[in-house]
Order: structure tokens, then sequence, then C-alpha cells
DNA sequence: CGCACTAGACTTTTT
DNA sequence: GTCTAGTGCG
């Protein structure tokens, strides 16, 4: 099979330079990801290199596990073992094998997330006179962990961060853990110690890709770079226009600074664009080409022409969200799928609204994002419970889960049990065998430990999913979900859900069992599946963030209202944030396939009060002449006067009494022209186009006039 | 320890 | 308006 085929000419390029560094731009829809396998494979195939010398880093597991199964596919191979993960899988699997080398450090480490580092730090605070919130604190410790440049102005702040700093990162190692960000700084910190270790790893990888390259941070960058020092085959791919992530520490700049640190560096441009209507293209180009400071590039399309984008002003987030919900009735009519529609906002909140009229109208749909199914309570207590059969040292774990369900061991046998442990240095776990004493709580610890023990001396005589029917049935945790509620039901869900996983894991890991559990409770910290196939044919709900490299027929983009988005979180003067909040609607922009709806209101709920927000001022500087305005009467007003909008109301009308009767033509500033269906007091009952159907309005409301 | 009440938030979050 | 985290009481 010839790679090659089917690739234009500037993706020829990126594939079969493989010598010395490349940098590729490429644009959305450009056939990045295929240009990035096709690539592997070549090295593979063509240059005949051993596939374990190449090392290909993503950003999320659904990236790598993408790539690696089109790799697999073309050159029809197994990629499991390949290098071919995100930048933290890496780091995991290079720690495992060399932490023995980092001081103070072994092997064994939990992989902390964001939840249980909050509580370390929350714990440390309660012992301290400090006071703060623990998660405003872990993220200043997470950006001076990924030298993102920050101050803390408040005082207060400060000082708790500079107190409980440094205790967190003890209490990391003393208890064998580490953060998301450790994994990356150890890595480096390894490296940077060890320089044969180092060496190792520079001479096996022969060429290094990186993806999503606009996205990397310090940390990220320092790590390829050391790597590639030995070959310079560092390849990496990205997209200038489509970064969205710097407020969790991605650097553009990174782009310049591969320049100026390799100079011989390559850049090939993919502007090609397979995904779009040339129309959708033309609208997307010119949004983004009010940022300056960009390596130019124009997105042409594939000479596929469709419809203009659309954009409605709706007078409520009602009439907004029927508009959108019509048009989707209307196509999935004409043939559509559901899935073939995303609705896409900038914040969260925003989908409750659509939520409820989607129920209403019968239209399924999912919401990407959400709890992390690792993240529920009842997974992470049978992996704290998994571990315990592992690493009966592993005091995190025990805490967890020694009064889960509850035994009666409370605070008090605990801070003893810590005593005995400090004492003899010995674990939790150990120092049961040295605690004496009486009670119910007493005699429920001494359980918990013959509980363990017994089933852990079971490990290898069963199958992994049997190891937590075992958990289950001999700790009380099952007796304690018997209750019939629905929560628990949910729960006794998800942790036979968990059961299959291990299944899976059954055949995918090798060795005992035991070996089979460390490698698969590592790797199931660094997963965040958010239960994503559970409604196939469904429209999406998403933000922006969410829907980069996803593609849909028709995109929705909505609630674009200066203060939603862009943000009013963000200042508007700074030029830097603002450019971030235009390549975020340049990514919604792009997502569309053939159709492309923009759409806002003039009156919208916001936290339990009505707001007037005006349109975004991304709708404003759009030119006019790429997208349609289906409600022209009212949104040109607006969008030629981005200030307040003056009432065209000429009556007086505070105190006189209503004068309008069946028939009367009147004009509304946000539902057009209608006519008065009926009289009631001060009420009128109007009828409007038919997309607002009939109101019920205050005749003296400023909106109103009559003509 | 668990429930009930109240105060406060309410941008994005690949790992 | 609604959810969550924190406090306080039984």
């Amino acid at each position: 099979m010839d790679l090659l085929e089917g690739l234009n000419e500037s993706q020829k390029e990126a594939v079969t330079t493989t010598e010395g560094p490349v940098m590729v731009m490429a644009g959305a829809g450009s056939g990045k990801t295929r240009v990035l396998t096709t690539r592997i494979s070549y090295i593979i195939d063509e240059l005949g290199i051993n596939p374990y010398n190449v090392l290909a880093v993503t950003f999320t597991n659904k990236a790598a596990n993408e790539m690696k199964e089109r790799i697999g596919k073309m050159l029809d191979m197994d990629t499991k073992w390949m290098w071919v993960s995100t930048f933290h899988s890496f780091c995991v699997r290079v720690l495992r094998e060399d932490i023995k080398y980092l001081e103070g450090y072994k092997s064994g480490f939990q992989i902390i997330d964001d939840d249980e580092g909050a509580k370390i730090i929350k714990d440390i605070i309660k012992e301290s006179n400090y006071e703060g919130k623990p998660k405003e604190i872990l993220k200043y410790i997470s950006k001076d962990k990924n030298k993102m440049d920050f101050k803390i102005h408040d005082f207060e702040v400060k000082m708790t961060y500079e107190y409980v700093y440094p205790k967190y990162n003890e209490f990391l190692l003393k208890n064998n853990l580490f953060d998301f960000d450790d994994l990356i700084l150890k890595t480096i910190e390894l490296f940077k110690k060890n320089p044969n270790v180092l060496e190792k790893y520079q001479n096996k990888f022969q060429y290094i890709l990186v993806d999503e390259f606009q996205d990397t941070n310090t940390l990220q960058y320092d790590l390829m770079f050391m790597l590639a020092q030995r070959h310079h085959n560092l390849f990496v791919v990205g997209d200038d226009f489509q970064s969205i992530y710097s407020f969790r520490g991605a650097k553009i700049e990174n782009i310049n600074r591969l320049r100026k640190d390799f100079l011989e560096t390559k850049l090939i441009l993919l502007e090609k664009n397979y995904r779009s209507t040339t129309e959708i293209l033309n609208l997307a180009n010119d949004v983004i080409k009010k940022n300056p400071n960009q390596i130019k590039k124009t997105l042409r399309s594939n000479d596929v022409t469709g419809d203009m984008p659309t954009y409605y002003h709706a007078a409520t987030s009602y009439d907004e969200v029927m508009f959108i919900i019509e048009k989707i009735k209307k196509y999935v009519e004409l043939g559509d799928n559901y899935s073939d529609f995303a609705i896409l906002y900038r914040a969260n909140y925003i989908s409750r609204e659509f939520e409820d009229l989607l129920v209403k109208n019968k239209i399924p749909y999912q919401i990407f994002g959400g709890i992390s199914f690792y993240s529920r309570k009842e997974i992470k207590d049978m992996i704290a419970y998994l571990r315990l059969l592992i690493y009966q040292e592993d005091n995190y774990s025990f805490r967890r889960v020694v009064n889960e369900p509850k035994r009666k061991i409370g605070a008090a046998i605990i801070s003893k049990l810590d005593a005995i442990s400090d004492e003899r240095n010995i674990s939790l776990f150990e120092a049961i065998d040295y605690y004496n004493g009486s009670g119910i709580g007493y005699h429920n610890l001494k359980d918990f430990k013959v509980i363990i023990n017994t089933i852990s001396a079971q490990l290898d005589n069963v199958k992994l999913p049997d190891l937590i029917d075992m958990i289950l049935d001999n700790t009380g945790y099952r007796a304690m979900l018997d209750t019939s509620e629905d929560e628990d039901l949910e729960r006794l869900e998800n942790i036979k859900e968990f059961k299959s996983i291990l299944s899976e894991s059954e055949d995918f890991y090798e060795g005992t069992n035991k070996e089979k559990l460390d490698y698969l409770l590592q790797d199931l910290a660094l997963r965040s599946d958010k239960n994503e196939t559970e409604n196939k044919n469904s429209v999406r709900l998403s933000t922006f963030h969410q829907a980069k490299g996803l593609e849909f027929k028709t995109v929705f983009m909505v609630a674009m209202e200066n203060g939603i988005f862009p943000s009013d979180n963000i200042d508007f003067m700074n030029n830097f944030e603002m450019e971030e909040e235009r390549r975020i609607c340049y990514v919604g922009l792009t997502r569309a396939k053939r159709r492309l709806f923009l759409t806002n209101s003039a009156v919208r709920m916001r936290f339990g009060s009505t707001q007037c927000l005006a349109p975004s001022l991304f709708i404003q500087e759009m030119n006019h002449n790429l997208y349609e305005n289906y409600n022209k009467g009212f949104a040109n007003t607006i969008i030629n006067k981005p200030t307040v909008s003056k009432p065209q109301v000429t009556t007086t009308t505070t105190s006189t009494p209503n004068t309008f009767k069946a028939g009367d033509k009147i004009n509304h500033k946000a539902f057009g022209d209608g006519v008065v269906v009926a009289t009631d007091g001060d009420n009128i009952k109007v009828a409007f186009k038919p997309e607002f159907g009939i109101k019920t309005l205050r005749a003296s409301h400023p909106a109103i006039r009559r003509i």
C-alpha cells in the first residue's frame, strides 16, 4: 500500500521530511492527524525504524488512542506498546522505569487528581492558623509548578500559599503521591540530575512527534526539547489560530521559541481545508484575520459550497432555543441524524435552558463534560481497596477506606495508629498489629486487616473483576449500597462498569495479577472518561473548548453576547486576552462542516436576574456580507450601534391608558411587526411573525410603537 | 456521624 | 435560579 496516496503536496512534504526539526502549522480540518499517523507509519515502514524508537505525544488519551489505532491499521501491526501517548502517561512510563534514580522516590507511586490535591491542602490549612480556599491555593501551586507567571495580590492568600506549598509537597513525597504537574516536573528533574538516564532516552527516541504544539506549556516544551537533543528529529504539529488554553499555561510563544532553539526548523503550512464549505471558511478567515501576531495562513476550501452562515438575534433566550430546536427538527425530518448537530457555548451554565427545552421537545442530547467516571466516590473507593491489596504501606488509600463503609473507626483510633506508625516507622496498616484497645471500633479495625489480607492472599488465584466482588462482599460495601435508592443503584451500576474495565485489562496487561493491577491502577489515574458513548445518536452540547478537534454537519454557536462571549471575566482592553477569545470563536466556527448558525438573545436570565446583553463583539466585527441576517430589522440596528440602542419610541406612554384595539398594527423592538389581536386592561395580545407567535405584552412598554 | 440549613458562586480545564 | 460547600445541631 502506498502510504502517500491521496495526500496533497504539503501533506506529503510533512510526512516525508523526516530528518531535522520540522514545524507544521496545520489549519483546522487540514488533515493534521492523518499527516501525523502517516508520518509515523512512513518512518517505520519506509525508513525501517523500530517502532520503539519513535515517540509521539498528544494531550488527550482519545487522541493518543486514535493515533495508535490508525497506525495499527496502516501497518497492520499491534501498536499497544508503542510510545504513542499523552505527555503525562509518557512521564509515568519513564518514572515507572527509572524513578529509583531520583532520591527519595520509589516505584508504586499513586497519581492524585485535583480533588484529592485540594483535600490534602484543606487538611494542611485546618492544622494551621491560616485560612484560604484549598482550590485557590492549589491553582497557584499548579501555576508555579508549570512555571507560569502569576502574582498573588491578596496578602492573606499569599501567606497561606507560602505556608501550604512546602507542606503539600512534603505530604506528597511522604505518601508516595504525584499530582499531574509533578509527573512532568519530576521527569525533567530525573533527567537533569541523571544525564545518563536522559541519554538513554535521547538515544532511544530517534524520531519525536508532538501534537497540538500550540498548547504545550513551558515544562512540556523543555521535556521534548531535552529529548530531541541527540537526533534533532523533532516534528511538531499545531495551529496558532487554535491556541485556547493559555489559562492552563499553554504558551503560544513556543512556536517562535522552537524556531530560535533549532534555527534549521523547517516550516510547512497545511492550508487546504477538507472539512467546511467555502462560506463557513470565509467567515472563519474573516474573524481570525483581526488577530495580529500570527503565522499567516489562509484556509482554502475544497471548493465545496453551501448555505450562507446565519445570524439569528432572538428576542428572548426562549426564542433562541426554540429557533434552534425548530431547525434541528426540520433537518432531522429531511434525513439528518441528531448526532449531526452541535450546540456550542462559551460557558457551561448556558446549557441549562437548552436542556430543559430539548427534553420537552423530545430531542436526545448529550452534554460533553461533567464529572469523570473515575472521580466518582465509589470508583475511588474501589481503587483504594485495590491499591491496598497490592501496596499495604499505602497510607493514603488506607485512610480513604478504613472507615468506608463505616466501621466506627474514627479520628481517635486513627491518631493512635498514627502515633504507632511514627514511633516504629511502619505503615498504618502494619501498625494495626501493635494497636491495643477495646470496643467495636477496635475489633473492626483488627477485622479490617484480616479482610484485606485474606483477599490479598487470593490475588493470583482469581480473575481481576472477582476481586471487586470479594471486596464488596467482605468489607460490607455492597451491604452499604443495598438501600435500593436510586443513588445506590447508580453506584452499584458504576462499580459494575468498573468491573468490566478490570475484565478488559485482564487481557491487555501482562504478568501476574499483582503486576496487572499495578499497571492498571496507574493508568486509570490518567484517564478521565466522561461516559461518552451512552447516547450515540444525540445532539451534542459542549463548550467551545471541549469541541476542539471535533466536527459536525451543523453547528449552532449560541449565547453570542458580550459578557458571555467574549466572557466578562476577561479584560476587553487586554489585547492578549481578547485575541484568545477570538481564537475560541474561530475554533467554534471551524467545527462546522455544512451549516453554521450564530445566535443570541436580547434578554436572558443570568445568575437569577434578567439581563440585556449586546450582541457579541465578534458578531459586530464580522463582515456583514459573509452571513445572512435572519432577523434584519432589529439585529442591524444593534450591530451598527454597539452601544445602547435607543428605544424608537416617540409617544410618552408612562401614564397613558391603553389605546390599542384589536387590528392595530404595531412594531416591537424585538419581535418586529405584529397585529394586536386582543386587549385586556393594560395588556395586549399581539400576533407577530410565525417564529415569535402570539405574545402578551404591556401596552405601555417602551419597546412597542404604533405603525 | 449524618442531616438540614445557609451563604456564596456563577469562564474555559486535554492530564 | 440553582448547585455546592461549609457549619451547626440532634
